[in-house]
DNA sequence: TCGCCTTCCCAAAGCGCTTTGGATGATTAA
DNA sequence: TTAATCATCCAAAGCGCTTTGGGAAGGCGA
């Protein structure tokens, strides 16, 4: 089937060893050799058996994701495949494998700690962070190194993450709603137990407060972020005695789905009401354009993707680097679906 | 770190054969012994090191995903994320390992080498059929069991595949659409060198044909399916001097576009214009309820991920039972989008 | 000339598992 | 009673690689 090393070595009149020594660029082989060798395993089309390798060097070169999937709401995250995307770029070109386990949501922790003692990974990436995640602390226990995309509340363990600032981002969306005289503004949120759902109400609610503004739970909702789940809040709230006059989305898909809901009762974005959302560039979804649909928090998951990647790499290779952190800010980004407050 | 087979076997006073074969099931070890063992297994939280059993045994319990990036369109394709999961599953509750790796497209070839003479994968999935693929022999010809997720048209080389009946599907949703008197329906399609955009549009042309209408180049389009896509297909097309009444859409996602385009315009689907969309089930777009929001042929892209993942591992076990394929129907479901056409 | 470095290569062990080919008693058939 | 058969177990080889610990030439200074 494929070439062997042995069989390289022997092809060459060589040794094992210094055939393998040629190819991963240790000093003491000739560099007549070497050249030699690098000609024949590329002729012979020579690549090394991954799982030889790793045993013989104990590091497995690949990252683990695991995908809970809930049995309750069955939502395969959408944000996911772009994340995805951007990752496996880094792990392909630093000749890392990726892994992905999908698993019963109740079956998580067993997953890690068997991925662990399998010794499948070097490494794995926590997705979806809620408030006070157990998580943490599990995969800290286990000795495996690992990086959260977003963080966690509430948790005293140290950990890597690599997040978006999400207060800020919904601190200056609520902001800039209000600058426009907005004082009505609807929070349509992920589910409440998710990390970043908390994180930007509490920047929602503290720019209310900066501007005097009485929070109203009535315009205040949290749910699986479906398309129809924002058509029915925006339906639902646009029927109150007191209307919002502007919504906050905590994504686009959901910022469609109130798009259609208002449309569908005749009034149009940007002049009848107002809406922010949050946009995290997903590929099928653009909101660019000279101007965008949305106006929008913008930051690319795919690009977070990309250095969440890179940051555990690095951490795998030197595991005592200590917890790696980064925050990448937002951008607020003006679209057509903001203006003043009609009266 | 973790307990190794030896480890085990020491502290039960046994050899390592005897633990492996207890452990696996042989018949030549006492049921006692086998129990003791088991028992000590579950209570070391011992589970066999992966790489170093699939060395020994030549097969790497895994199947590898090629995801294909094209630094032209960058488009995740959304339906991804929703197959990986349904995969995924089966994947896990067989022992099998899913690995994903993300390639320029134009390294794809290489990938599937490199997977092959590295030994990471027993068998893998090929994402996206264009017409005439020329990965379907490449793949033939490295001797790597394979599935199609989709068919290819116009290759000699035998394959195994899982696809759905794009072809009776849009020829369905096509008279669907004629029963109610349209007879200028565009096709909003995906992108030209997609295998299943070349059937469903066959299958358009096929029942316009027995419809005795003459196709109308301009309400063909095809192209990456996006939202913005569909918007700008359905506002163009009905500035024509001879609009249609009704869309034939490739993709929700589309769907919502025109959707959009059209409601913009202030027309209601149902009401003065017709749209069936083909609906994959993507989770976070629902297209349920008593009445759905849109006419649509449907079928589950899950589903599609858990049977295609079922079937290649057969063919792993079984590489010469011969080419597998499966040919799932859509159903036609009736909702809110289409009625008769408006004069 | 001798001894000591380099330089360049190799034999062999080992990573954690499976599997082949016995070995050892106990049990059974004749 | 003896040989053949079972039921259980084990030692050792091997999967394809890396890595430790030399070892043989050749080059150098004294």
């Amino acid at each position: 089937m494929s070439v062997t090393l042995k069989q390289l070595a022997a092809s060459l009149d060589l040794s094992p060893t210094t055939v393998s020594r040629a190819l991963n660029g240790f000093p003491e082989v000739n560099a007549a050799t070497r050249r030699r060798v690098e000609q024949a395993a590329a002729a012979a089309n020579y690549h090394p058996n991954t799982r030889a390798k790793s045993l013989a060097t104990g590091r497995a070169q690949a990252i683990g994701h695991v995908i809970p999937l809930s049995t309750s709401h069955e939502i395969v995250n959408p944000v996911f495949a772009d994340f995805i995307a951007g990752a496996g770029e880094v792990y392909a070109s630093n000749g890392y494998e990726m892994i992905l386990r999908v698993v019963p949501d109740d079956d998580e922790a067993s997953a890690y700690s068997d991925l662990v003692a399998r010794g499948s990974v070097d490494g794995v990436i926590l997705h979806g962070p809620r408030i006070e995640d157990a998580r943490v602390a599990l995969l800290a226990d286990l000795g495996l190194p690992f990086l959260v995309h977003g963080r966690t509340s509430g948790v005293n363990t140290p950990y890597s993450w690599l997040d978006i600032n999400n207060q800020r981002s919904f601190h200056r969306a609520t902001e800039f709603l209000c600058s426009f005289d907005h004082r009505r503004i609807a929070l349509i949120n992920g589910l409440e137990e998710m990390d970043f759902a908390q994180r930007r109400r509490n920047g929602y609610l503290e720019a209310l407060a900066k501007a005097g503004i009485e929070p109203d739970p009535m315009l205040m909702r949290q749910g699986e972020m479906t398309e129809p789940y924002g058509y029915r809040a925006a339906q639902e709230m646009i029927q109150l005695p007191e209307p919002p006059t502007a919504f906050l989305a905590s994504s686009i898909i959901v910022a469609y789905g109130i798009l259609r809901g208002l449309s569908d009762l005749g009034l149009k974005l940007g002049r009848d009401i107002s809406l922010v959302t949050h946009d995290d560039e997903l590929s099928y979804l653009p909101n660019d354009g000279d101007v965008p649909l949305f106006t929008a928090t913008r930051s690319s998951v795919r690009e977070a993707g990309r250095r969440a990647a890179t940051m555990l790499l690095r951490l795998v290779a030197k595991p005592d680097s200590g917890p790696l952190t980064e925050l990448m800010e937002t951008s607020l980004v003006l679209g057509a679906s903001t203006g003043p407050v009609r009266r």
